[in-house]
DNA sequence: TAAATATTGACAGTAATACTATTATATTTG
DNA sequence: CAAATATAATAGTATTACTGTCAATATTTA
């Protein structure tokens, strides 16, 4: 199935570029080295100056592609998560039964991100490292409500509320299938970031990782087993 | 119960801050008018410059204070979380049936802070906003694990813990309590936030708010009831 | 109450950020 | 090969995030 993704394009909101950074040379590079700074120095140290220096183009070239670093984060994330939704349809989309379609999505949203599909000229392992990190800067601002009305965030809603519909064919009578759903993506994010960070605050090491425990809360929820 | 907030003070970590706000006037407008303004601009647009506008006193005052706007959110933070951390002991410290208590902590923690104890000059409804949209920027940096060292998160750990002991006496067995304590707490911030921006992303509106869905979704993973 | 000390305010200054604008030089396409 | 387009180089602006100095004003203490 990765074979697939090097022929697809993840369809990204156009308000978000000023050009569309996957129709030259210049634009694919930016948007690939970006990934690899933004995971080296964090998000906010990193600058479009110094993206500039490290891919040996301008400044003000950078600036044709995206308006500023923000709209970039939100492309990069939006990028992940379309790549991240593909995968989820892809995996789950020929499985009838409810609960093994379930159990597969949560996998596929929980689990840590460890091989590269080294098809596109994004590396999946690192920007998912930098959605761990940053993700929430791109709607924790004082004009979340403005961007998302532009659809900025469209393709996180649409995961979420994919995720949501399948809790809902596991139990109908579940109350809070678009909570769940969002406290799984989201939690997920955080877990992974505690492992690295704060280890105590976390029982997602070794023994059991992320997939295994909101696996467990998941199912649990809902009143039922993710097997029989 | 809120009558003794007025004599307690919240110990924070004195590396947090160059000189302690609440020594004297001043510190004490600054912590005060801060929530007002990071609330109103949110943390990006704010700065010490507007600050000192706002409160009629000069930057360099300011920066005598907290060494920079980073220092000030960890310092309200820990602020907010340490008055939690009070509230949290105080409520459930006469307690000994372990369910009740949970379920008593989970309330303090997840239902949105809406009376003002007027008694501190720290106004609490205010705060908890700048905790829903601020925190995470707290710990999202490339500096955590400085910031770590240097004990800057004590309180929202030590929170996490008793959260995470008050779990694991419901049910010795339960696998991740750490997981879920951090999960609540974090998770709790995140279905606020969606209440207010993304209200098909949750489902605690009116109907079940977010202390209805985390009590079930907690006692359901130590497949307990919380009453009886 | 005068002297010592601490606190605050006013102002100047610096390096970096987050851009915009202009012009020159490549590169592509018709 | 001319015209159009993309990119690079450079300069410039307002703001940010500070640091430093010094004078004015409070506060403490002898």
């Amino acid at each position: 199935m990765d074979r697939l993704l090097k022929f697809i394009k993840i369809g990204i909101n156009e308000k978000i570029y000023i050009k569309d950074p996957e129709s030259t040379t210049l634009g694919k590079r930016i948007v690939e080295e970006s990934i690899l700074l933004i995971q080296e120095i964090g998000f906010e140290a990193f600058t479009f100056k110094k993206l500039g220096q490290k891919i040996k183009s301008n400044e003000s070239s950078i600036y044709r592609y995206f308006e500023n670093k923000h709209k970039l984060l939100l492309y990069l994330t939006s990028w992940y998560w379309g790549w991240l939704e593909y995968k989820l349809v892809f995996a789950t989309n020929s499985i009838t039964e409810p609960k093994e379609k379930l159990k597969t999505a949560l996998t596929i949203v929980t689990k840590a991100v460890e091989v590269d599909s080294n098809f596109s000229h994004i590396n999946e392992v690192l920007l998912s490292k930098i959605v761990i990190n940053e993700y929430s800067k791109s709607y924790l601002t004082i004009e979340v409500d403005a961007d998302n009305k532009e659809g900025y965030f469209v393709i996180y809603k649409r995961l979420v509320n994919r995720l949501s519909t399948m809790i809902t064919e596991v139990d109908s009578t579940y109350k809070y299938p678009s909570s769940l759903a969002s406290t799984v993506l989201e939690g997920s994010l955080h877990q992974h970031f505690l492992k690295d960070h704060f280890a105590s605050l976390t029982d997602c090491h070794e023994k059991g990782d992320p997939t295994d425990y909101f696996t467990e809360l998941v199912f649990n929820a809902l009143k039922h087993t993710p097997n029989g």
